[in-house]
RNA sequence: GGAAGGAUGGCAGAGUGGUCGAUUGCGUCGGUCUUGAAAACCGAAGACUGUCACAGGUCCGGGGGUUCGAAUCCCUCUCCUUCCGCCA
């Protein structure tokens, strides 16, 4: 969340960087800097009378210890009319914390001055791109047909067991997403990320940390019995590894990396969008995190990026990187940048990566920070991106590399898939 | 699931109603000494809030209660450890 002090000395930028992503209630920044004042106001008058209750006690404690039993009586009455002061400040503190809290975490992220203006994913703007778009034979087919073809993966009997979007892997098809997945941990560690493999379902916390709730409640698979919630992608367990710690400068950066699957309700979308593996309720990702240095955050946001790139360079994959505009950005992002690769059969560009940097908006709610060189501690910046989201690259994969005698395997996965192709 | 015992500052570990925000040890950071380091000695270090700065307030797993006053007593929740049961 946003820091209230951030508001209070800069409301009127705070509402133009609002503004950017198309945040309809500019006035919530207002009302939240009006709450943090009475809140301060009742702070001081409780603390004064409770200083005056502290102060009397202690006057108590020393005339008992030197026998004045009845001055110490006199000084306990006057203690009760303190008492019912504090009582009724606490209260009404409570009542105005409430409410700052709920307008507070309403706020998304402020989107940075590089955050190009637009409502729409058609306003972002591409950066770069890569990869040859291949030139496929006459009988080229989208990846769905592919899968049935060389038997990969089973929807019908993962739907079965499940439902629709709970896809059954089966033979190469699972040898190939096992290939993935640890090629691309191999990549990242490789490249000084370290890994882990965290739980799969997490407490209300810490999905409120990375700021899946209170926002995105229905995103995610609620297990009710337990109050835990089913991961929708590593980060929220992950970047809560350090939620309420101090870190030191040294420390940093944090660089992170896990494999998990991910879980996603994602109602509403149809037809072509939902064909085959473009979108599933459950999914494979391998997933980077860095948690930075304030003032490095922009460094490594372009850092991660070209490692990602790399990554999907060695694939062979056509790809292009977006800069996501105002309106399509994630809630808590500051600058996302996001990664497609072209499927070539299906025609159309699919999202495999989103890189993000965060700011101090997660660090805020999970109350990560690091002492600096001055001793002062500080609000950690915190940064995302996929390395890779498995479903879609696995799609892709299918329909660029088919050819009439089967489906080629890249050379940077085939010692991993243990052959040169699908046939 | 049953039984018992725990949760205190970076770690270990005292503290069972009043000068305890907390003894001590280790670790950390300064300084003295040293060519440098180690050792030794001296000293400094918690977090949050708040103030121009002080002051003040809050924090001994979370929440609630008793009391003029709670790390300390009571209730409750969570987590951990050990034993039993079950189990990949």
């Amino acid at each position: 969340m946003l820091q209230v002090n951030v508001l209070r000395q800069n409301t009127a930028w705070a509402k133009e960087r609002l503004a950017v992503r198309n945040f309809k209630q500019p006035e919530l920044v207002d009302e939240i800097v009006a709450l943090d004042d009475e809140r301060k106001k009742l702070q001081t008058e409780f603390d004064t009378t409770q200083a005056k209750v502290n102060s009397a006690s202690k006057d108590i404690g020393k005339l008992i210890g030197q026998g004045k039993k009845d001055e110490a009586e006199e000084l306990k009455a006057n203690v009760a009319s303190f008492k019912s002061q504090i009582t009724g400040l606490t209260e009404k503190m409570a009542a105005v914390e409430k409410q700052l809290q709920e307008k507070i975490v309403m706020l998304p992220n402020l989107p940075s001055e590089k955050v190009p203006p637009g409502k729409t994913p058609e306003d972002n703007v591409v950066v770069r791109s890569g990869g040859d778009i291949p030139a496929l034979y006459a009988g080229a087919v989208p990846h769905w047909d592919l899968i049935k073809k060389h038997n990969l993966v089973d929807f019908e009997t993962g739907a079965k067991i499940t439902g629709s979007g709970f896809p059954l892997y089966k033979g190469k098809g699972a040898k190939l997403q096992r290939a993935l997945i640890q090629y691309f941990l191999d990549f990242n560690t490789a490249a000084g990320y370290t890994e882990f493999i965290p739980p799969f379902m997490v407490n209300e916390q810490s999905a409120y940390s990375t700021g899946q709730l209170p926002d995105k409640e229905g995103q995610m698979y609620h297990v009710t019995e337990d109050n835990l919630y089913l991961i929708p992608t590593a980060e929220v367990p992950v970047t809560n590894i350090y939620r309420d710690e101090i870190l030191k400068e040294a420390d940093l950066p944090l660089m992170l990396t896990a494999y998990s699957p991910c879980f996603r309700r994602e109602a509403g979308s149809f037809g072509k969008e939902v064909r085959g593996l473009n979108r599933v309720h459950q999914f494979e990702k391998v997933e980077i995190i860095q948690l930075v240095h304030p003032e490095k955050s922009y460094d490594v946001l372009e850092e991660m990026v070209a490692h990602v790139e790399k990554l999907v360079q060695s694939l062979e994959l056509p790809y292009r990187i977006l800069k996501l505009c105002g309106g399509d950005m994630g809630f808590t992002s500051a600058l996302t940048y996001d990664f497609e690769v072209y499927s070539t059969a299906q025609q159309r560009w699919l999202e495999v990566s989103s890189v993000s940097n965060f700011e101090n908006y997660q660090a805020n709610r999970m109350k990560c920070r690091f002492k600096d060189a001055n001793g002062k501690t500080q609000l950690v910046h915190t940064l995302n991106g996929s390395s890779l989201a498995l479903p879609r690259i696995f799609a892709s994969l299918l329909e660029n590399n088919q050819t009439e005698q089967g489906i080629a395997i890249p050379v940077a996965l085939r010692s991993y898939f243990g052959a040169d192709s699908i046939s």
